[in-house]
DNA sequence: CGCTCTATTGACATTTTTGTCGATAGCAAT
DNA sequence: ATTGCTATCGACAAAAATGTCAATAGAGCG
């Protein structure tokens, strides 16, 4: 009897490339950085090694890949939340929750956690374009700030959210409390504060 | 000629232990987790690959006890800038404070960031136990909670001490923000908070 | 000193992970 | 059909990382 040998895909490059990149993700989410392995990416996306390498060059290429294209999913999902707004202070508010939202869900907290524990400069790049694409964007459409003020309390949020959607849902656990709550809490310091701000 | 050799150094087994983890915290808080390799653990330690593995088993056993060494550490200091304090309100303003400096400063937060990423099972009863040890610290000072508000709080502040003391440097960085006032900024909205729910 | 105990070590073995290469097969164009 | 391009693959090679083992050498003790 001859084997069995299942029919092989042809992808278009891009798509062979976002097909790897949607296994790593969920490898990601589900195991941590430390379980992109060669192998269990390949099998993940139902590919040989060979095939992952020729896409990416190496398991490293397969990574910064993967933190661009998260990133700049995430950037973009801030960017319209951000951008629907009216004004400037409604932008504040919307974007705080925003930024709960893109962190809390779909591992975004757990992409910035990796980028900051391995910290290389070389993939330091990806993230200072990261920054200054939404400096950018609050830039074209509130203008410079006065001061560092609104800047300060903007990475205030961001490490607030940060801080919430990576660790939140295990503390929560941990002490049997409901999930949801903290970010809750979080939101409404953030909100009282832009409220006590707004109103002088 | 013959080979010059470096002397042996004869250490207790708890010595040996030491300065093993020293050396891995040390490569734990510049590179990351993923540098603790066994190769690089025993060449900081300035030991020998067998060595290293005599006294932990496997390069398992060295990341375990690095993270239930730090955490032991952490509670402990978390504790002491506790139990200062003369009452419970005192204690959560001076816990909040303690919170941020400690997981702000010797790797506290990149070791939280740490086991959150690889959340193994294995891994998770050494967070359980410092979780239980400071909720019984916190429960032998003031008495049970009425309902679960205050946990919740408490939550929300480790939360974000975790946030900025794991992001807040690297953004404020990036935004070429003075790095002290995020954290500055953050503790303010906590004391607002606390200062709130006394009043009333 | 002689002896025991064991922390330490270099050399080697094993396993894991990454990367290479020639052959194959899908697909589009001719 | 035929041809050219190249994504894909299996088999293998290379490198990296972990772990084993028997021998060595400090240190305490009689």
């Amino acid at each position: 009897m001859s084997i069995e040998r299942a029919p092989r895909v042809r992808r278009s490059p891009e798509a062979a490339r976002e097909n790897i990149l949607a296994a790593c993700e969920a490898i990601l989410l589900e195991k941590g950085p430390q379980a992109l392995k060669l192998a269990d990416v390949a099998a993940a996306a139902g590919v040989a090694n060979a095939t992952v390498l020729h896409h990416f060059g190496s398991i490293d290429g397969v990574q910064t890949a993967l933190m661009e294209r998260m990133i700049r999913q995430l950037v973009e999902r801030i960017a319209v939340d951000f951008g629907h707004q009216q004004d400037a202070v409604g932008r504040v508010g919307a974007g705080a929750r925003a930024l709960f939202d893109a962190f809390g869900t779909r591992g975004g907290a757990r992409l910035a956690a990796w980028l900051e524990l391995t910290g290389e400069s070389r993939r330091m790049t990806v993230i200072r374009q990261a920054v200054q694409d939404v400096a950018a964007l609050r830039m074209q459409l509130d203008g410079p700030p006065d001061d560092g003020a609104v800047q300060d309390f903007m990475l205030v949020c961001v490490s607030m959210a940060l801080g919430v959607g990576l660790f939140g849902d295990t503390m929560a656990e941990l002490l049997g409390r409901p999930p949801e709550r903290i970010r809750d809490i979080a939101l409404e310091l953030i909100e009282a504060r832009i409220r006590q701000e707004t109103e002088k």
